[in-house]
DNA sequence: CCGTATCCCTTAAGATACTG
DNA sequence: CAGTATCTTAAGGGATACGG
């Protein structure tokens, strides 16, 4: 087994923590892909100007791949990457993890 | 395979995201049982407060435990709960992805 | 040795208004 | 529709000093 560092979580962590990146991520893993109108619509609490932010750094990180339709209204969408699809196994383990989470806490 | 819930995830995230949690939860994953001095020396950046403060929030999620031995000069240490080791794989799925992403980043 | 108490600072996040 | 620009707010983090 690989000894686990802190340097290599952290590039990890990096990715998912943000507010709402890792709702973000999963979004687009459920949803293929989705349009910066459905995003806002799907997190109706995340101001336009964060949602934007968010999604320039998941692209500046290659996870997710930004297409903009060159045409009027403007149209443009957003999925994951081939890349991007590698992130699904840690937040299936963090999924996991967080519904055994919750079983303990409502059992005591 | 079971969907993965924004809910579930941010549970598991909540533990880890603090700036130093889990730089923490490794040094006693690798480290089995560790004083406040030791982990204080580990991690040479934290200030006390802030290293009381996040061993405090990882003491109330029972992820950790707590040790005062009653001695002058007072001695307290801390350690993964069995609780604790069940956030194992999750880091270790997290590490691994962030060495594949090192991997990637250095080859571009 | 293992903390608390104060005070300061930076940064992420949010509200709101405007634009190609 | 899909953003930018600007301003404000709040939370976490940090430096430092003191205490049982």
């Amino acid at each position: 087994m690989t000894k686990i560092t802190t340097c290599e979580v952290d590039t990890a962590l990096d990715l998912i923590t943000g507010k709402w990146k890792h709702s973000i991520l999963l979004l687009l893993i459920n949803g293929e892909s989705l349009r910066f109108s459905e995003l806002k619509r799907a997190l109706p609490k995340i101001s336009q100007k964060i949602l934007t932010a968010q999604l320039r750094d998941l692209e500046e990180q290659e996870v997710i791949v930004r297409t903009v339709y060159p045409e009027v209204p403007p149209r443009v969408d957003y999925q994951l990457s081939e890349y991007g699809k590698t992130l699904i196994p840690v937040l299936e383990a963090m999924n996991e993890w967080g519904i055994r989470h919750a079983e303990k806490m409502r059992t005591r």
